[in-house]
DNA sequence: ATAAGTGATTGACTTAAGTTAAGAAGAGTT
DNA sequence: AACTCTTCTTAACTTAAGTCAATCACTTAT
């Protein structure tokens, strides 16, 4: 369950990453050069659904770019898988507890869906950040967003109810309902899939509130 | 209610940061030039319990470290507080979310204790990082911590009930129970203050479960 | 010393989630 | 088409959290 289906995919991952950069403000742009550098240090792979990217236990040394699909973080714990994230499109993957402190990674990362990521080894950035400062300047800003979603995403945990969770991600992330399995999703919000399966009721069946929406998830 | 006890302390602030900086890997170490300059730039402040450091709707212009004290993060919810962080001695405290994207903050920081943190401008971390890459390196190893930390802590919260959190904070924090008011805890565990009540009591009662953890919590 | 205010606990009751078990719906196989 | 496997739903029941209200403990103010 860990090969590398290599496609004819090549360059996609670079102007992902150009984009990825151009978002990270026009303060910092890059030369010909490094961007050479760091297209060399990139690779583009492909992975069947179901592929393990990183297992508990191992220590995380790539970081990933997720260009398609659909991978998932999650613990086993009492016997039981517990999802606690979903990268999609666009999204950065990185078990930075494990790769900063060397340490075994806690969680597994595997792909729910066919999946396409653009890889770099954490060995190669590093070695990056010392040749080409200001690719480094764009990391250390990527990341701080990265830290800046994450609090938000936390705070939006603690502060709300499984219902609300539910109703929050109809409307940030709709698309997960149609690409994910539901009861990973149950996990996900904190829940036994039986009462995601009750809360999707209770929505349907409310006077107003966004029935549209909940049709959606319901197809 | 932001009034600043500037005190006698000086210095102070330079060295906890140097810790912190120790911490970020021996690989990186500073000049003298750049812990005078990274020393000029930071400012050691004292707060009263009860100053508020960021209100929702500013846009975050600091960064602080906390040397002593314990600052609290909270929404304000349906008219009601809803704390979802408290900071304490050594740790660093910055709103990405709003300093990175220049929105307004969505939450706010107070100090729920007197409390001294060693201050930051956004601004001038920018200027040391164009004048001296290597305090952005050690920056964005902290912020790169920082980001796995978080990652850690929202699985956590995730993958755990109300009664575990509370376990939880007994064993990795258990000083907090001496130093916050008991319906701010409860918020933060993300349930009301009467359920952390009966939690409280749930454990107390348990055959072996940590007595001894718990009578601490009933000091 | 008393009164007022705040925070914590308790009780009675409601609502929602966990548990266990049984079916229904769908996809894929042979 | 019949079968299998997985996922989702439903039901009945248990347990925990929310709600509302009263009381208790403690601190602070007058």
């Amino acid at each position: 369950m860990r090969d590398t289906n290599e496609g004819a995919i090549e360059g996609v991952g670079l102007s992902a990453y150009k984009d990825q950069m151009d978002k990270c403000l026009g303060e910092v742009s890059l030369t010909e050069e490094e961007l050479q550098a760091i297209s060399a240090a990139i690779e583009i792979r492909a992975y069947k659904a179901g592929t393990i990217l990183l297992e508990a236990g191992e220590i995380a040394t790539e970081c990933y770019l997720n260009l398609k699909g659909c991978v998932r973080q999650y613990y086993f714990i009492d016997g039981e898988e517990k999802t606690t994230f979903f990268y999609t499109e666009d999204q950065p993957i990185a078990s930075f507890a494990s790769a900063t402190k060397k340490m075994p990674s806690t969680h597994y990362l595997s792909c729910v869906e066919d999946t396409v990521l653009s890889v770099m080894s954490f060995e190669k950035e590093e070695k990056l950040y010392k040749k080409y400062p200001r690719f480094e300047s764009l990391c250390r800003i990527g990341v701080e967003e990265q830290l800046g979603d994450y609090q938000e995403i936390l705070a939006k945990y603690i502060t709300s109810s499984p219902e609300e969770r539910y109703l929050n991600l109809l409307e940030t992330r709709p698309d997960l309902l149609n690409r994910v399995p539901q009861y990973q999703l149950a996990s996900y919000l904190g829940v036994k899939p039986e009462s995601l399966s009750r809360i999707r009721k209770r929505i349907m069946l409310k006077p107003g509130v966004n029935v549209k929406l909940a049709q959606v998830s319901m197809t």
